[in-house]
DNA sequence: CACGAAGTGGAGGAGCAACCTCAACTTCCG
DNA sequence: CGGAAGTTGAGGTTGCTCCTCCACTTCGTG
């Protein structure tokens, strides 16, 4: 090894015709796991994207790195939506804001609820990418609570499961009336608005046992 | 034929230690079904039950046929539990009564959820069983909304619906907390009182599309 | 008790689906 | 033009569920 090899950027560039097909693939995979979730096989992108399926595990070990390299930048649209709700000056509407948001991001994709609610796809780059927007939305949520408008027995583990909720109604109603969801979403709200003066019970999930339901969980169909 | 041979009752009965067998079998499969779902397979009931798979098939030739034997009796459970909440005095109470009934129901037996929101189970009998139970809840819902205490928008084939995003959440958290439906179904409550003032959009599913739904929901995991 | 009918067990075949490999072929680009 | 890089898709492997089959056991009647 000479002085002058530079030991950063060692990979060389992908030959051009590769380089498009990898562009296919991620293009073809955004559809496919965004229509069918990652319940979709690699063959099923390959052969969306017209390519073989050997070139597509030629380019990725594995689906968990399709994920990986596709939901990085999901996740963060999320994160600025956190961003763009925590300027609304009203927290209630900030709040009711994220949470229509985030919803309308789940029900269009169900490959990012997928990896949003479970912890078993994608590892370290998805992981971090959650961690950035966790704070948000916990201040979202503190936000709306102090100025009382938000129920005061809210917990920042309820919004998970609030997607979760709608996210399985979006599923469930996706092929007859796509946007149904909005009507449940709408009567949480209206149980989640401070002025009711009940108490929920029993309480939130703690973080701990959030984690532990979404390793747990694996979705199908 | 002489005009002596009885008819009917041409069904000799079991052995003794068949029909003990039987039992068994029914017994076990209630148990896997409701905790596991129909992802059950009938080797998994006949090994709860300490018997051969053969055995199983010999007395039913199919899922179907136990998940038919199986699952009318509890669906008229459902009927039961409508009844009672008829007689309530009270309109609202006997609508919540008979939600948080029946949501009880649903997340303590993950087949019986999956018999009632899909419509791939179990036919004839489950299907005329559903039929009977469907009058008694319009009732419910059209008592509490004419003693205006559940909003006017509210729908037939919200309940249904409700149900789904219930059972979701209790299946999510069903490990580590598994009551903690009751906070979520608290919420969805207090946001069906008809005192918000607000409305409801978009439109509730049609019973025709409510069905199509059903019919295309094959849970897994 | 003894015998035939009824019932049983569980290894294993058939069918399917997902994942991934590999060797023959094609394309790129210096 | 030559060799490195890339592509292809049939098919091997694994893992699952469903279900059959027949040698074996058990029942219960004459």
């Amino acid at each position: 090894m000479t002085r002058d090899t530079v030991p950063v950027a060692t990979v060389r560039p992908l030959r051009r015709d590769a380089e498009l097909n990898r562009r296919k693939i991620i293009e073809s995979a955004r559809i496919v796991f965004s229509e069918r979730g990652f319940g979709a096989t690699l063959d099923d992108i390959a052969h969306h994207a017209g390519l073989g399926v050997g070139t597509v595990y030629r380019r990725f070990p594995g689906k968990e790195h399709l994920v990986e390299a596709m939901f990085v930048e999901r996740m963060d649209e999320i994160r600025e939506l956190a961003e763009r709700a925590l300027e609304e000056s009203d927290p209630w509407e900030g709040f009711a804001t994220f949470l229509v948001g985030t919803a309308e991001l789940h029900s269009a994709d169900r490959g990012l609820r997928e990896v949003m609610l479970s912890n078993n796809f994608g590892q370290e780059r998805v992981a971090a990418a959650k961690e950035r927007m966790i704070p948000l939305a916990v201040e979202l949520v503190r936000r709306a609570k102090a100025s009382g408008q938000l129920r005061a027995d809210f917990e920042d583990t309820d919004l998970p499961i609030i997607h979760m909720m709608i996210g399985s109604v979006a599923q469930y109603t996706h092929d007859v009336r796509p946007e149904l969801w909005r009507r449940y979403l709408g009567v949480l709200l209206d149980g989640l608005r401070a002025d009711s003066g009940r108490t929920l019970s029993p309480e939130a999930l703690d973080p701990e046992a959030l984690d532990v339901a979404m390793c747990a969980w694996k979705p199908r169909q």
